[in-house]
DNA sequence: TGTAGTGTGTGAAAAGTTTAACACATTGAC
DNA sequence: GTCAATGTGTTAAACTTTTCACACACTACA
């Protein structure tokens, strides 16, 4: 059905295109050219132009790109358009920041129950999220719709606990643990988010920085 | 100073291979080849091999790489054999999260004190490390050392803060606001974690598999 | 000590990504 | 309506990144 594979390159920029559309649309500007829009983002028009024109021609000759049109049209591109239900595993300090992060909303990310095993939590609420016990999980799954798991869990149960939700078919990880979860399955797909990693990487750019 | 630039590409992947090597000094393995480690890894031993040469021989033929070697000299690639103090600008949900992820100091990342403009939250203490008022940080940067500030504030005022701190003299931010910081400094390095654009790349993910 | 086997470092090919260049569709002023 | 100016979509070139292939340094066993 997907016409042809587009790169996970261009995909990275798009949210990118649709924060600084959206800012666009807030100063009340209802239309912008590749060079404009290139100006603004720091990055070649070129790149703009050949980005957007993965997913089809969105702008016109001598007119440019209809910001509102362009920023709708990316928000599908992005899946946008539906509402995503998110569990978050692990009800920690990064579990329970996330649950209480009300810019994901805005974007259709509904965060709907967190799960953890210290029986303290259990029955609190993070901002009316009520946390669950993770024994409730399977039952949980079964009758509610889940879109997302959000693993913020030590490492050493995430691959284990991510291979449950796979049972339960749980078909997406927003992955906050440290750790590559081992998935086979074709259907499931993961996103890394490794804080440490992006700390280190801060890290060999300071002090390459200071030797130059 | 520096021989030549080595590509972002490469440096992203760094960490990785300081995880896994970490991983098998755990597991008490002594010497890997860069054979047995693609596997592990998932991938290919000749990217392994390109990527360590940037910094040089590191390995030796018919031996492979020594793990503890390798590990340490990564390490100090990554600048992980000096200590890194940290302050945090808002201590919100994900300001505290930072604060009490006890990870980083592993690393060689301190965080020493948070700010923020609320109050309320003035003199508490997260594991120790206090909360100041916003209105405290040029006294606080000009009589500690600071190598690295994390953005955790509201978009609105993120930029405004990097300026200040770039004139109290912060040379590396860690931004989590979504916001692109307006960086014109060549000795000041910026690492985003936009977790909305993580959010919006899984998402994407997601609605391309329903449709394949 | 000899020798088969291992496995790096490296140069070159292949694949992928970004930038440049431009034909021509559309705009907008007169 | 005409026509200069604009600015996309697109093809091709430049550049970057990844993979392949192999000479030969070193290991390890007899």
């Amino acid at each position: 059905m997907e016409q042809k594979e587009i790169s996970q390159a261009v995909i990275r920029r798009m949210p990118r295109y649709y924060r600084f559309l959206g800012e666009l649309l807030d100063e009340g500007v209802e239309r912008i050219s590749s060079n404009d829009l290139s100006n603004r983002m720091q990055v070649t028009a070129s790149q703009i132009r050949q980005d957007l024109n993965n997913f089809g021609g969105f702008g016109q000759q001598g007119y440019g790109y209809n910001v509102q049109y362009l920023y709708d049209e990316i928000g599908k591109i992005l899946g946008l358009n539906e509402k995503h239900n998110i569990i978050v595993i692990g009800a920690g300090n990064l579990g329970q920041a996330l649950a209480n992060y009300m810019k994901f909303e805005k974007l259709g990310f509904l965060i709907t129950a967190l799960f953890d095993v210290n029986p303290q939590l259990k029955g609190k609420k993070i901002r009316g999220i009520e946390i669950h016990m993770l024994d409730e999980l399977d039952e949980y799954c079964k009758e509610n719709p889940v879109d997302i798991a959000a693993l913020t869990m030590p490492k050493a149960e995430a691959d284990m606990t991510a291979q449950r939700l796979i049972g339960l078919g749980i078909k997406a990880f927003w992955n906050f643990a440290h750790v590559d979860l081992n998935i086979q399955d074709q259907d499931v797909v993961v996103e890394n988010v490794h804080l440490s990693e992006s700390l280190m990487q801060l890290s060999y750019n300071i002090v390459k920085n200071k030797n130059s």
